[in-house]
DNA sequence: TTAATTGGATAACAATATTGACCACTCAAC
DNA sequence: GTTGAGTGGTCAATATTGTTATCCAATTAA
């Protein structure tokens, strides 16, 4: 007959389980502190030494470090974004692996066609605030404020695109451009001509989103990273911001 | 934080959603008889005594029906077809209420137009091959055959309607129909002109569902019924069948 | 009748989960 | 620095749940 067989369930893997899935939705981030295990027991209905266990696992897994008498993590796994862990987790999640493929060819291009094709009502109400926003900073010619509403425009756009790795990885880049690794967005826009420049090319990425625009989102978003890219390249070789004009 | 409770699962539950989840889908049937304890034990991979405990669940819900010796039965709910139980298992199952909603209008009509709207391609090519023999059935005047063929029709339609409740409650009725409650689909073929009527309806469904067009299924459906129901009631006042053509 | 099969029931055992306690470490307030 | 609250690390006693094995009673068909 059709019977199948019983999953039989240990709790502590159901635990997993939903910890995995938090780190996959990029709701939990990498650094994020996990409530302590007395917590987290109560917020799960699980016993502490099964929470312990499933913690355990997602050690091993690498996806989280327990200090003692600290706390314990969300692994930073920044700068490997495509660690063995993180694969490992794509690996054991199935639903994912399409978005792990998908993500692999291009990154910010990809998030800004993907956005105009898939984003919805409420993504729309959301980056179109975010936009007037930017347009209001202009105005007011409030530096450190358009650079924060650039990282939100993006990670907006991010979150249009629905698809949970490469919002993932969006995050990371994005925390590395916080950290200043690549380099200070809030110094690019103390500069008079880039900030023309990105607020143009930012209100070319949101008409394209708006409309749906698959092919114009990609080239805008070209335009924009190839000129980010330029800028600051610029800045590594002679020092010195350069001007432009819109 | 955003962590949910985590589902403590009884295996014992986890039997009873099966065993409910295969009433619901129409794979075990009104009187069909389950596999002895001890071989749906080994199936479902679980011990007896669990298993037992899941099948006295169901017992109680009035799904099951055991007999000391003799085997375990899915209970007989024909004649009570919104009995408690079928009410409860619906309640219980919460995508099946709008299934259960959806049903309560037509049965038959809508069952016709449904198929025409959600008939798969796999529908198509089952409906197709019957109606086909159908029509060779009715070339070489093989009343029995067309009498189980106008069964086998309906039951197709009713599966390509992808209503869950809707198909349960119709083989319910297929079901009453084969014991003759109402009356005997093979004599209602013996009368020369009926079987006309009936070839000449059948075939006004079919290209109804295979257009795709539900207002011409209802409206075939509709004319369907209701000679039936009109030749019914006739043999029921003067038990003689009227002659008529196509 | 008889033998095989079925459901009904229970005890002994094993696996799993909970509870509570205690220790060691970290961090921040003092 | 010292201290205390909060954290992870560990363990034992207990409770819950599931498994295994056995027996009995009723049905069924040869």
């Amino acid at each position: 007959m059709v019977f199948q067989k019983i999953q039989h369930n240990r709790t502590a893997d159901a635990v997993v389980d939903q910890v995995e899935e938090l780190i996959l939705q990029g709701v939990l981030r990498p650094g994020d502190r996990l409530p302590s295990e007395r917590d987290l027991a109560k917020k799960v209905d699980v016993s502490r030494p099964i929470l312990r266990d499933a913690l355990k696992t997602l050690e091993e897994r690498g996806l989280l470090a327990t200090r003692h008498g600290g706390g314990t993590f969300v692994a930073d796994v920044i700068g490997t974004v495509f660690s063995d862990a993180v694969v490992e987790l794509v690996r054991r999640h199935p639903p994912a692996i399409a978005d792990y493929l998908e993500y692999r060819r291009e990154i910010e291009r990809t998030t800004a066609r993907f956005a105009a094709m898939r984003a919805t009502e409420a993504d729309r109400e959301i980056i179109t605030r975010i936009f007037r926003a930017m347009e209001e900073a202009h105005e007011k010619a409030d530096f450190a404020e358009e650079a924060e509403l650039d990282v939100e425009f993006h990670s907006a756009i991010g979150e249009s695109a629905h698809n949970i790795v490469l919002l993932h990885t969006l995050r990371s880049c994005y925390r590395l451009l916080a950290d200043g690794v690549f380099y200070n967005r809030a110094q690019l826009y103390r500069n008079p001509g880039s900030r023309e420049q990105l607020l143009c090319q930012h209100r070319a990425i949101y008409t394209a989103v708006m409309d749906g625009d698959p092919d114009a989102a990609t080239k805008a978003a070209t335009a924009h990273i190839d000129y980010v890219e330029q800028v600051v390249h610029e800045v590594a070789r002679t020092g010195n911001w350069k001007r432009s004009v819109c």
